[in-house]
DNA sequence: GAGCACTGC
């Protein structure tokens, strides 16, 4: 390639701005060439540039794969990977698993002839367990790494340490302006250091490429407003008395919010004249049901207005064609975790610039659009840059455990994008060695920990699960199932048609007197004999379809894994014929005994009251209504989640347990915490 | 007493 090429010369990244955006068909020369000359590559693609399905392309027209390497491209989202897929696969003139591929949980869609393949970036993190250098790749695209996403995040740092085992290997990681010199100061040799000859100013590159949207003019209110809501319904209606035709897109925090708006918005649109009246509110959240979200991609009747009230799905998970404005209240439902509790919280905060900037982008995907800002651009000014990382407000345990597997041993002073708070390091430690997935000396105990690290789920939970072969337990069958339905994350129920009553109905002929994850266990159960086709089954019983599904595919894996071990289910248990009693417990009272192995710091107490206390009898928990304790007396308890919302600390899936059990399965954790008491 | 933003393995 031509020296001439160099397009700038050499950069100081301080004093980078980008250059003039180029579209880019225009940029792909001085792509391959960058790409050719520098290990890494940072890209500035504006929304709508192309830069996630050209690039891959330029790459292999320019033979990136002759050697027999492949091209991967890491995306935060599965959704993404396919449909990326399907496009370049198309693009190339080849069907998806040949030339072009994509590899997600569940769906591996490439066969020996891929050479571009799109991934999670969590599953290329579980690939180098296997391949810790990622040999077989030659170009490495991290997509979308200005999300900051944990695995993303955790991506990066491992790629900046297998840059210096491995010259050959190109990175490419796609930023917005904001991040792109933190990308390529944090993946660039240090000041003075050299590696493969190469010093800090010849190791990477900044490019930016233009997008293709539309211009979106901004409105900000004059006066801020102290309910977000009622304004944001007010500004629907004016924009339906006074702008031309075009969908609008609303922005709220949840689904309550979505709710009450579409109450407030049905009153409103009641008082208008008929010849008005073609406005049609449609809610959007990752919960509701998978046909009523599919309203959204369904076309309106001509000469109607939709209104489409939305969480964050709709920033970058989704995308509404049509949408000409948007209304953005200017706040986000973020979840954080506390160390010092040992709590997550959800709680209403305002969203970043970066995220403002998403929001409006989305009024000019078609053509020109207008966004309203529920705030005053003072306000709008004193917005954080961008969203905290996720790994600096995170339970850091899983990811933790995946570090120490990949062999990574000072997790203290591992060198992190964005080093978290080491309360959040130190607390993660704790409870990996409470779990004897570490040994005092912070190593990874085999095969315990190992294995704890390789199964896709929480450390307690994975440990609970590994503990069920144990005689005394005999219960891995009906673990699997439990473990299964734990991952659905509260979501194996749904309402179809907004019915509280049906819902709670439903619930209740599950419910068992020993908890919540017995009852999943009968869900899973009843399901698979119902047959894993039958959607009216799940539709009687406010059952999401989908979700189950999910359940009975991670409930395979889980169990390939197990396999891998040496474990294997008995299949005579699997169907239900196996020994009922062991020892003369019966299996519910196992599987709890077993539940306590994992959960045992997660131990509550009910009160008179119906709440909950903590075992040091200082925190007060209520049971989350949608457990069958929340009505049902219990003593003792172990729970999976813990989440405060609303100033009020919630325990979800909950199971009864004896106190004995407890310091029976976890000696030395309650002798410490009775030590300092 | 009354309810989970969004992802991913």
């Amino acid at each position: 390639m031509a020296e001439e090429e160099d397009p700038e010369g050499p950069i100081i990244p301080s004093l980078y701005k980008p250059p003039a955006l180029l579209p880019i068909a225009q940029l792909k020369e001085q792509l391959l060439y960058t790409i050719e000359t520098y290990p890494v590559t940072i890209v500035v693609g504006e929304t709508g540039s192309g830069k996630t399905t050209q690039i891959p392309k330029f790459l292999l027209e320019a033979g990136w794969c002759n050697t027999g390497q492949q091209i991967a491209i890491t995306q935060p989202r599965r959704i993404a990977c396919t449909s990326v897929a399907v496009r370049v696969a198309e693009e190339v003139g080849t069907s998806v698993g040949q030339k072009v591929g994509y590899s997600i949980r569940f769906e591996d869609v490439t066969s020996a002839a891929t050479q571009v393949k799109f991934v999670t970036d969590g599953l290329l993190l579980r690939e180098m367990l296997v391949d810790p250098l990622l040999s077989r790749y030659a170009v490495i695209m991290v997509d979308e790494a200005h999300e900051r996403s944990l695995s993303s995040d955790i991506l990066l740092s491992l790629l900046k340490k297998v840059l210096r085992k491995r010259e050959d290997l190109r990175v490419v990681v796609s930023s917005a302006t904001l991040e792109a010199e933190r990308f390529l100061d944090f993946l660039s040799p240090d000041q003075g250091e050299m590696i493969h000859g190469k010093s800090k100013k010849d190791f990477g590159y900044i490019i930016g490429i233009e997008g293709r949207t539309y211009p979106v003019e901004i409105q900000y209110l004059q006066e801020p407003t102290n309910n977000y809501i009622e304004a944001a319904v007010e500004a629907v209606v004016k924009i339906h008395e006074h702008e031309p035709e075009g969908d609008i897109l609303v922005f709220l925090t949840g689904r309550e919010e979505i709710d009450d708006a579409i109450d407030m918005l049905g009153d409103r649109i009641a008082e208008m004249s008929s010849s008005q009246r073609k406005l049609i509110p449609l809610p959007l959240y990752a919960g509701l049901p998978t046909e009523n979200q599919n309203m959204i991609f369904t076309k309106p009747p001509p000469g109607t207005r939709r209104v489409i009230f939305s969480t964050n799905i709709a920033e970058a998970s989704l995308t509404i064609d049509g949408i000409v404005f948007v209304i953005d209240s200017g706040y986000v439902k973020l979840r954080s975790y506390n160390a010092s509790l040992g709590i997550e919280t959800l709680s209403i905060v305002p969203v970043s610039k970066a995220s403002a900037t998403q929001r409006a982008g989305r009024a000019g995907r078609t053509r020109p659009g207008k966004c309203f800002r529920l705030y005053t651009e003072r306000a709008h000014q004193e917005l954080q840059e961008a969203t905290f990382p996720e790994l600096a407000r995170a339970n850091l345990a899983p990811v933790l455990l995946q570090l120490l597997n990949l062999g990574i041993t000072n997790l203290i002073r591992f060198d992190y994008l964005s080093p978290p708070p080491s309360s959040l390091v130190t607390r993660a430690l704790d409870l990996l060695y409470s779990l004897d997935a570490l040994d005092p000396y912070g190593r990874l105990t085999k095969p315990l920990g190992t294995r704890m690290a390789e199964l896709p789920l929480e450390p307690q939970l994975a440990r609970a699960l590994l503990k069920a072969t144990d005689p005394e337990f005999s219960c891995l069958s009906e673990m699997l199932s439990i473990a299964a339905m734990m991952t659905l994350q509260g979501h194996a129920f749904v309402s179809h048609d907004g019915g509280k009553k049906q819902l709670d109905a439903a619930r209740r002929r599950f419910a068992v007197a020993e908890g919540d994850h017995l009852m999943l266990y009968n869900v899973y159960g009843a399901f698979v004999q119902a047959g894993l086709g039958n959607t009216a089954w799940c539709r009687e019983h406010c059952l999401n379809h989908k979700n189950l599904v999910k359940a009975v595919s991670v409930r395979k894996q889980l169990a390939a894994h197990l396999d891998r071990f040496g474990i294997r289910e008995n299949v005579l248990a699997a169907a239900g014929e196996g020994v009922l009693r062991v020892g003369g417990r019966p299996l519910a009272e196992r599987v709890r005994r077993c539940l306590a192995t994992g959960f045992f710091a997660h131990a509550a107490r009910m009160k008179g009251d119906g709440s909950f206390t903590t075992v040091d009898g200082k925190t007060t928990l209520w049971a989350h209504p949608s457990s069958v304790f929340f009505n049902r007396k219990a003593d003792w308890v172990v729970y999976s989640e813990i989440m405060e919302m609303k100033g009020k600390i919630y325990i979800r899936d909950l199971s009864a347990v004896d106190m004995d059990w407890l310091t029976e399965y976890a000696p030395e954790y309650y002798k410490i915490k009775n030590g300092r008491r």
